[in-house]
DNA sequence: ATACAAAATGACAGCGCTAACATTTGTCAA
DNA sequence: TTGACAAATGTTAGCGCTGTCATTTTGTAT
C-alpha cells in the first residue's frame, strides 16, 4: 500500500539512491530527473520513513523540549514561541513535562537522548549530576532557557531572575512602601532566586522581616494567592505591600485584599511577576515585571535552528532582560 | 562508545535475538540468562535504539497529540492529564499545535502518521476531508477529545457543548435576566456550537436579539473580554447579562463592568465557560460551566493505553458531562 | 575528433533491531 | 533407554534509508 523509496525509483526509472538524493540534496541531481522524481513522489504520495532515515544517518530531526509544567502560563508562552518558530523548519518538536522534578527531568533527557535528537531545549541552570553528565557528553546541540548564568552546556537564553526581583522590590520601596511582604508557591530554583533578590534589597534597606515572607510547596494558583495573602495578613497585619512570585498569586492577592476592603494601592500595594496579559486590565491594573516569555521560546528555537543548519553566528548566550511595568496597584499616593 | 544489542549479546555470551527477547518478552527467556543479560545491560548502560526498533517492527511507541492551542487553559489542562497518565507507560507523547487551522492539523496528522504512531489523539469532531481520509485508513488507534458526537473514527471522549451552553443560558433566564448577550472570540467549531445553544434557548424564550451577540476572530484574552463587553454595552446598553464563551472573556467582562460601576449581579449578570480555578475567588465569584478538562486528558490517555495493550473493555465513546456552577455573578436579587 | 574534468547516477553495504523459522536442550512418560 | 514434546536459544533475512566509492554521462577545451 504505502510507497517506499524503491517504488518511487522503479516508477521514475532511476535507482533508489537517486531518489534519496533528489529529496535530500536536490542540487546533486539534474533538473530533468529531479522533476520526474518529484512528479512520481507526488503521484504516489510517497512520504519518507523517519525511522529508516534515523537508523541510516544516526540522527533524527527531533528537538526535545523539557519544561517543568505544561499548565503554567509562563511555559505555555515559551512553548508557543517554540512551536511557532519551528514551523516551516524540518525540526520536529518533542515535548516532555518534568513536573519540577529533577529525577523526571533526568528520565526525560535519557529518553530523548536515546532517540538521537538534533537538539535539546531545557529549562534552567541546574540539573542533577547525572543529567549534567549526560548533557556534557551529548551528541546534540543544547539550549538552556529561562535563565542566564555562567557555564552553559552550549547555548542559553533567559534573564536574571534575581536582578528582576531586585528591581521589583526597589520599585516598591521607591513608591514609599515600608513593610513589604513576599508570597510564593512551589519554589523552583528561579523562584528561589527571586525571593533572594527580595531579601537582599529589603535587608539592605533595613526593611527585612522574616514574618512577611510566606511560601508553600503547593503549585501556584489564583486561589492560593488568596490564601497566602490571608496568611501573610494574619501573621503581619501591618504589611503595606506584597511582592508576588508570579501573577497568579498577584491576582489572588488582589481579590483577597478587595474582599477585605483594603484600598489598593494606598493601604496595600501589590506587584506581580511575569506581566500576564490580564494584569493590565484588572481593577486596579497590577504592576508586574514583564518577562519576554514568547521571545525566549522563539529565540531559543531560532538559535537552535541556526546552530543546526550552520547558518548565522552563534550568540551562545542571550540575556533578553525584563521590564518593570508600574501600574495602579503600586501607585501609592504620596504621604 | 554506545553499546548496542550485539555488544550486550557478546558480553553475556548469548545471541542478539536472545537479548532482544529478554528485553521485550522476558517470559520467553530462562531465569538464568535473563538475569545475566540484565546485569550486562545495566553494566553497559545499554539503551535500545527506538529508530531501529521502529524500522524492524513497523510501529513506534509514539502517541501523537494534536491540540489547537498550547496556551489556552483548556488545552493545557487536557495536556497535563495526558502527560500525567502517560507516565509509567511505554507510550511516548508527541505534541502538535494546529493553531486552530484545519490545514495545519492535516499537515500534523500526515507527519505523525509517517512516524507509524501507536495512536493519535485529536480535538473535535470535524476534520478536513483529507484528514478524515487519512484517519479512516490509519493503522493506529484514535481518540477524539473535547466533544461527543456521532460517528467517531475509533474512540471519543468529551461532552456536548451545545447542551452545556443551553444549560448556562437557561440558568441566566431562570435567574430573571431578560436581555442576555453573548460574547465570543475565535469561533472554533466548539465555540460555534456553544453560541448556537445560546441562540436556541433565547429564541425559544423570545429573548433573542442579534444585537446582543458580539464575536471576533481574534484569539481569546482577558483584555479582549473587556473590549467585547464594551462593544456589547455600546451596541445594546440595556443588556442585563453576558454569557461568555469562555472564562478569560468572563474575567474581562467582570473587570469592564466593574470599571463602569455596574453592579454585578444586579444590574448585569456574568457567566463564563470552563470554570477555571480563578472563577471561584473573583469578586464577585463568577458563575461558570465546569468542564472536566483534566479528566478528559487522563481518560483519553487511559482509553488509548487500554486499547493498545488490549487490557480492559473498549468503551469507545465517553460523555464526561459538565456542571453548571452558580456563583454570585448571576445571583440576581429577586425583582 | 580526442582528452579530460566535472556532473550525474548507480551498486553495495550496513545502520540496530526483530519476525519467522530452525535448531538445540531439557523434561517426562513409556 | 528412548521417543515425543515443550522450552530455550540461534540463524537468517530484511525493515527503508543513506554514506561511500565506483561507474557512466555530459560538457569543455584542445
Amino acid at each position: 500500500m504505502k510507497a517506499n523509496l524503491s517504488d518511487v525509483a522503479k516508477e521514475a526509472g532511476v535507482s533508489a539512491i537517486t531518489v534519496s538524493r533528489a529529496l535530500r540534496h536536490p542540487d546533486k541531481v539534474s533538473k530533468k530527473t529531479l522533476d520526474k522524481i518529484m512528479s512520481v513522489v507526488d503521484r504516489l504520495g510517497y512520504i519518507p520513513d523517519p525511522a529508516a532515515r534515523a537508523l541510516a544517518v544516526g540522527k533524527t530531526n527531533v528537538i526535545g523540549v523539557v519544561v517543568p509544567s505544561v499548565t503554567n502560563n509562563v511555559f505555555s508562552d515559551v512553548m508557543r514561541g517554540i512551536f511557532e518558530t519551528s514551523e516551516g523548519t524540518k525540526w520536529q518538536i518533542q515535548l516532555g513535562n518534568s513536573r519540577y522534578s529533577p529525577l523526571e527531568e533526568e528520565r526525560l533527557v535519557r529518553t530523548f537522548l536515546s532517540q538521537k535528537p538534533a537538539g535539546l531545549i531545557l529549562s534552567g541552570l541546574e540539573q542533577s549530576d547525572a543529567t549534567s553528565k549526560l548533557l556534557m557528553n551529548a551528541d546534540c546541540r543544547i539550549v538552556q532557557i529561562m535563565e542566564c548564568g555562567p557555564a552553559p552546556y552550549d547555548m542559553m537564553i533567559g534573564f536574571s531572575h534575581i536582578e528582576a526581583s531586585r528591581v521589583a522590590t526597589r520599585h516598591l520601596l521607591d513608591r514609599g512602601y515600608k513593610k513589604p511582604g513576599y508570597i510564593a508557591a512551589r519554589l523552583d530554583p528561579r523562584s528561589q532566586r527571586r525571593l533572594q533578590g527580595f531579601e537582599e534589597v529589603t535587608t539592605a534597606a533595613e526593611l527585612y522581616d522574616r514574618a512577611r515572607i510566606v511560601t508553600t510547596p503547593r503549585p501556584s494558583t489564583v486561589t492560593l494567592g488568596c490564601e497566602l495573602t490571608a496568611d501573610l495578613l494574619s501573621k503581619a497585619p501591618d504589611t503595606d505591600a506584597i511582592l508576588c512570585n508570579n501573577d497568579d498569586l498577584a491576582l489572588g492577592a488582589l481579590f483577597e485584599c478587595q474582599r477585605r476592603g483594603l484600598n489598593i494601592p494606598n493601604e496595600i500595594g501589590i506587584c506581580g511577576f511575569n506581566d500576564l496579559e490580564m494584569m493590565a486590565v484588572a481593577n486596579p491594573g497590577i504592576s508586574s515585571v514583564h518577562t519576554h516569555r514568547l521571545q525566549i521560546g522563539q529565540q531559543a528555537m531560532s538559535m537552535m535552528d541556526a546552530a543546526l543548519t550552520g547558518s548565522g553566528p552563534d550568540p551562545s548566550v542571550i540575556d533578553v532582560g525584563f521590564d518593570m511595568i508600574a501600574r495602579q496597584s503600586t501607585n501609592r499616593a504620596a504621604r
